[in-house]
RNA sequence: UGCGGGGUGGAGCAGUCUGGAAGCUCGUCGGGCUCAUAACCCGAAGGUCACAGGUUCAAAUCCUGUCCCCGCAACCA
């Protein structure tokens, strides 16, 4: 097979402040079958991906573990590799922002465009908060306080280097605009135009003096260059870039990548500022930035602190490798956010896989034993129901080669299945148990089997890049091997006389709902908490606060406060208005507890108010105090009333 | 409130750009079959395509307005 050219892909690098979870595990395996499709039509693929190693994230945790950033991004990058090795994906190249020649080229990007003047010194200015080292703008300030830790800020100057962004704004707008296919999905590229683009790009900023664990700038070293650039970077560092212009062969002929599979978070990255980049070191831009949706969790999104998450390994140990690929090319959708649990899992693996195609392989295998003793021979007595068979068999690469050009594996993977469900069809309109039962149809009965196992056969080789070691073991069980790609659209390459294997092994057992739930519990024993109601309630824990003196206490004043009248604050979705009496004075307060109660329902109540806190302003609304509520661990809000009738104004000591 | 996404048979989605017989998967019900992992095959029920106007010979699809949901952002004192 003659190759058809270079395709270089690439995924995000993974952010290596954890294990990463299904949903991180997602983008490899996507860009895995996207890579060995590519290989599989002959294209000279380079598949690379790897760890994002840099930053304060990093520094803290590594700090907080005792051990150096070193020492913590290569514990964490080794698991991100075990996993990425376990779902068995090939990528070529396993960067890390870490690695020497990629330091070495990130120091010489930066100084290239800081010497044609792209990037140059500023200040970053706003309010500063000296505990937490981090500036905030006016806006993102509480109370005029840092969001954080709530303590005081003033205003401060950093010193940081910046990018020019908007001088190459109109040159990307161009270049946008005259390649429709650029961003993937359309949909993400006018939310890129409208939001950044049109309205005009702010300089970035590309350096940061508040952490160290990061590239220095190399002729200011206080400074560490900013994420971006060292992260984004590493799409051609790592393939031979040099800033010098001495950039390797390999590096001339992969870049521009053909494909950057990233998650839909960061596409303002990939489609602005890399772009821009690329424009400032006279570079080609890549030729297609897909920004992939977002795999959730059934119950709410994953979070750690909600302690569902999945992990890739603790799911393959359930279902296997091959069914969690499986799943995740499958079952997301192209534009919209997936949904993956437990339920889910089972579900699609007893239907498609074990019911589909475990148990056609498993049937035409133990047809072919049972009726020729394995042997498998066309006898050539064809009848008109063969005709669509073969056609829907043979026309499946073409249709899978156009999903796949749309990047929409999912309708690809499809195909491939509408391919094993004909077969299962073919098998009930050909009966082969009744041709069995009269020696003059054997002939017939042959060439129905090798119909059957030809098909498979093509089916498996299809099926290859999506679940490679299942296509490796129906083949295996087929005796057959991989039909070439440019063959698949033709019928026929079984070898004549061969035979299956003798006792078909199963693919996928089929599984018991009941009996993965069980087992899930006792994997994850804080989950049955919340499911057994009658047991003692187990109560939440909440970050504890400083001790504070009973001084401390008694500046703050409570007491009841009926609420006669409330509205909701029209430009706003959670709050509520509220005039309460206390005592003899009525208080405007707003309160964010719309989700929880109509403002019909608030009227007339006796509740818990903090009195003496600075007004403030909320939605431009005044308020005048706090309506005191009970938070549960999913943030729903209840109104602390008196145990008994209290008159408005009582205090509350 | 701003930006974005969405509202299509019980569930999850496709179809909307480029109007032209409402489709897929799962589930449910009925039937068939027995080679197979209680599987496979066939059939059926079930939808005012959020709502209201408009354009058109024709609208899920285009236009206008409204309602609801989700994410992000601001305010959740």
């Amino acid at each position: 097979m003659s190759s058809k050219g270079k395709y270089y892909i690439t995924t995000a690098i993974a952010y290596t402040s954890g294990k990463p979870h299904i949903g991180n595990t997602y983008e490899i395996v996507l860009a895995d079958a996207i890579a060995r499709y590519k290989r599989q039509e002959g294209y000279e693929v380079y598949f690379q991906t790897g760890t994002d190693e840099h930053g304060q994230k990093i520094q803290d945790k590594a700090e907080a573990a005792g051990i150096t950033p070193k020492e913590y991004v290569d514990n964490v990058a080794g698991k991100v590799k075990d996993i990425w090795d376990l779902m068995n994906t090939s990528y070529d190249n396993f960067v890390r922002t870490t690695d020497e020649d990629h330091e070495k080229q990130v120091k010489k990007i930066f100084k290239k465009l800081y010497d044609k003047g792209d990037i140059y010194k500023g200040a970053y200015e706003g309010m500063y908060c000296v505990p937490c080292e981090s500036f905030w703008t006016d806006s993102q300030l509480k109370d005029g306080k840092c969001p954080d830790c709530g303590g005081p800020v003033s205003p401060a100057k950093e010193e940081a280097y910046f990018f020019k962004m908007s001088k190459y704004a109109d040159r990307l707008i161009e270049h946008i605009n005259a390649h429709p296919e650029f961003i993937q999905p359309v949909a993400r590229k006018n939310e890129m135009m409208n939001n950044f683009l049109l309205p005009g790009l702010q300089d970035l900023c590309v350096s940061r003096t508040s952490f160290s664990w990061g590239i220095p700038v190399d002729f200011d070293e206080k400074h560490v260059v900013y994420v971006w650039l060292d992260a984004l970077t590493n799409y051609i560092t790592k393939i031979g870039y040099d800033a010098d212009g001495n950039s390797t062969e390999f590096f001339n002929k992969n870049w521009p990548a053909d494909l950057h599979l990233i998650g839909k978070d960061i596409i303002r990255f990939h489609t602005i500022y890399w772009p821009i980049f690329l424009m400032a070191l006279d570079l080609p831009l890549p030729k297609q930035v897909f920004g992939h949706p977002w795999l959730l969790q059934g119950n709410g999104k994953m979070s750690k602190s909600k302690g569902n998450v999945l992990y890739a390994d603790e799911l393959a140990d359930f279902f296997g490798v091959d069914a969690v690929r499986y799943f995740v090319l499958h079952e997301m959708p192209f534009d919209n956010d997936g949904v993956i649990s437990w339920e889910l899992m089972v579900e699609r693996l007893n239907s498609d896989l074990a019911n589909t195609l475990g148990n056609l392989v498993n049937r035409t295998i133990s047809m072919s034993n049972k009726y020729f003793n394995g042997i498998v021979r066309d006898e050539g007595i064809s009848q008109e129901v063969d005709e669509d068979l073969k056609q829907i068999v043979t026309g499946t690469v073409s249709k899978v080669e156009a999903k796949m050009a749309e990047l929409r594996v999912a309708d690809a993977i499809t195909e491939v299945f509408n391919l094993f469900k004909r077969c299962n069809k073919y098998i009930d309109e050909t009966t082969p148990w009744i041709l069995a039962k009269d020696e003059a149809s054997k002939p017939r009965l042959s060439t129905v089997l090798y119909n059957l196992v030809e098909s498979i056969g093509i089916g498996a080789t299809l099926l290859h890049s999506f679940m490679p070691k299942t296509s490796e073991k129906i083949l295996e069980q087929l005796n057959a091997s991989q039909v070439d790609y440019d063959e698949l659209g033709t019928f026929g390459h079984y070898e004549n006389g061969k035979k299956v294997v003798e006792k078909p092994e199963i693919l996928f057992a089929r599984l018991d709902l009941e009996e993965i739930m069980k087992k899930v519990e006792e994997l994850y024993p804080s989950e049955d908490v919340e499911e057994v109601k009658e047991d003692e309630e187990p109560g939440i824990d909440v970050e504890p606060k400083d001790e504070i003196s009973y001084d401390d206490f008694m500046k703050m004043q409570f007491q009841v406060g009926k609420i006669i009248e409330c509205k909701a604050v029209e430009k706003s979705k959670k709050l509520l208005c509220s005039q309460v009496k206390i005592g003899s004075q009525v208080k405007q307060i707003v309160s964010g507890i719309r989700k929880y109660y109509a403002p019909e329902e608030m009227v007339g109540k006796k509740v818990m108010v903090l009195v003496n806190l600075k007004p403030a302003k909320l939605a431009g609304v005044l308020s005048e105090g706090m309506l005191l509520c009970a938070e549960n661990d999913k943030g729903e809000l209840a109104l602390m009333e008196p145990d008994k009738d209290m008159p408005s104004g009582a205090e509350i000591c």
